[in-house]
Formats: structure tokens, C-alpha cells, sequence
DNA sequence: AACATCTGTCGACGTGCATCGACTCATCGT
DNA sequence: ACGATGAGTCGATGCACGTCGACAGATGTT
């Protein structure tokens, strides 16, 4: 079957997405603004357009919170998907290589459509 | 620091190319004609170039032998930078580390809103 | 109710990339 | 030496994606 880590590396290949990425990971949860702000060369719009690929994508959790909406990790997503895929990929034949997976995902992509219509 | 995941991300965001690694992965060596009788849907100038990609990113290694230029999977290459990299986003603040199942996932949001493109 | 703030979406634009055919170079066989 | 085969490169082409400004919808404030 193709596995998650589809959406995952492709929304792993932009630049500005890792770095967003990287700026959840430290802060643990912020608002499109805080992301904003932690984020140069780009705009608003982008930084938000890049949100939507992380989010329809499993990588991050939007909980929304009267007029702002707040992004995290979701650690349990389809990066983990990616993960797991290079951890078969890498360590397929060798030595084990422990790597926990606790599994409580109740989180789901929403829809991929890009404005049909 | 800006470590190497950038280049494996890079070449790990297309679809060819991670056939190419799937491939590699389990044949563990294959010459170009190889591979490209492995992977369809694109002739052999795409997957040479895609090889290039991967080369040049750190993510197989090339031996050439005669008329035939082998590629097989670097393990220590830059995939494993990107594995490092996703496994410290991911971990990142958790302890609880336990031996578990990679397997899950009953809510699989595969590909959607593209499928009648 | 009127206004301000937060954020997503739409349409447009430019660029990078995947793809391919034709060509070139190197190596093998005879 | 000549032809055959394996594989990289170059130039062209088409499309997908990143980027942005303008606008829209929702929520909070006064």
C-alpha cells in the first residue's frame, strides 16, 4: 500500500514548512500570528498557505480558540509515517534500533481539495 | 546548525525517486537498466535523472563497473540525517518511550480530492 | 451596531522541476 | 577498427507550486 509518508515528504520538502515545523517543535503550540512572526522573508499568506499543506498533510493539529487558531506537532501523524519508512528504509537487514510508538492517533487529514471548482 | 535533511527531503519529495529507494532497498544493488526495468511510467533519461538527484544528495551511492553503473541505498548517507532530523522533531520533550507496534493506523487518510483529476 | 483583529481563500504571476528525445562518451564483443 | 550497449547530459516543454495582494468570514471589543 502507499503509506502516509506520501503526504509527509512532500510537505517535508519545503523550506519554510521545515522551518515552521522547527518553530512548533520549540514553542509547542502558537498561533498563525506567532508562527508569523517567527517566520521572515515570506508573508502572511504564505505562512498560511503553507499551514493548509502541513495540516491536510498529518503534520500539524489546528485547535481553533476564538479569533485565532493554534498549530501544533502532531506526533502522531504522517511524519511519524515518514519516520517509520526511512527507520525500514535505513535499518532494513541491520541491527535493531528501538523506536517507541505510542499509538493514540484520533487525528485525521482533512480535505486535499484545492478549491474544485 | 543546517544539517543535510534539506537534500535528502529534497530528493525524498518526489514519488519516482523514493520507488527507486523502495527498490534499492530490497534488490540492494542495481544497475541503472535495473532499476529502470523495475520503475514504469517514466523512461530512462527521467530515472537517470533522478538518480542524479539522488546522488548528488547523498542518498545512494554510485559504483561503476564495465559499462554499468550500480546504485545502492547510502545508509549513512543523508536520508539518515533526515531520519535523525524527524526523529528528534518528533521525540522532542517525550520520555515515555516504549516498544510498540509501528504498525496502526485504522484511520488512514490516503490520497484525496485528486483521484478523479 | 460598528469597528478592529485574526486568519483562510481566491486569482494571478513567476519560477523551478519533472519529463522526454536526441546526442555524446565509454566500454565490451568480434 | 567497427558496431552494439549502457548511461549521462543538454535543450525544450508543460505543469505544479510558492508567493503575494485583495477580499471574505468569524470572533472579540467598545
Amino acid at each position: 500500500m502507499e503509506a502516509n509518508e506520501n503526504l509527509a515528504f512532500d510537505a517535508l520538502s519545503d523550506r519554510i514548512r521545515r522551518r515552521i515545523l522547527n518553530v512548533l517543535g520549540e514553542e509547542g503550540e502558537l498561533s498563525v500570528g506567532e508562527i508569523v512572526a517567527h517566520i521572515d522573508a515570506v508573508g502572511r499568506t504564505t505562512v498560511s498557505s503553507h499551514l493548509r499543506v502541513l495540516r491536510t498533510s498529518g503534520v500539524v493539529i489546528e485547535r481553533k480558540s476564538g479569533r485565532n487558531r493554534y498549530y501544533s506537532l502532531d506526533r502522531e501523524g504522517t511524519a511519524r509515517d515518514a519516520f517509520t519508512y526511512l527507520q525500514s528504509l535505513l535499518h532494513a537487514g541491520l541491527d535493531a534500533v528501538e523506536t517507541s510508538t505510542p499509538r493514540a492517533s484520533d487525528a485525521e487529514p482533512e480535505d486535499r481539495g484545492r478549491g474544485a471548482g
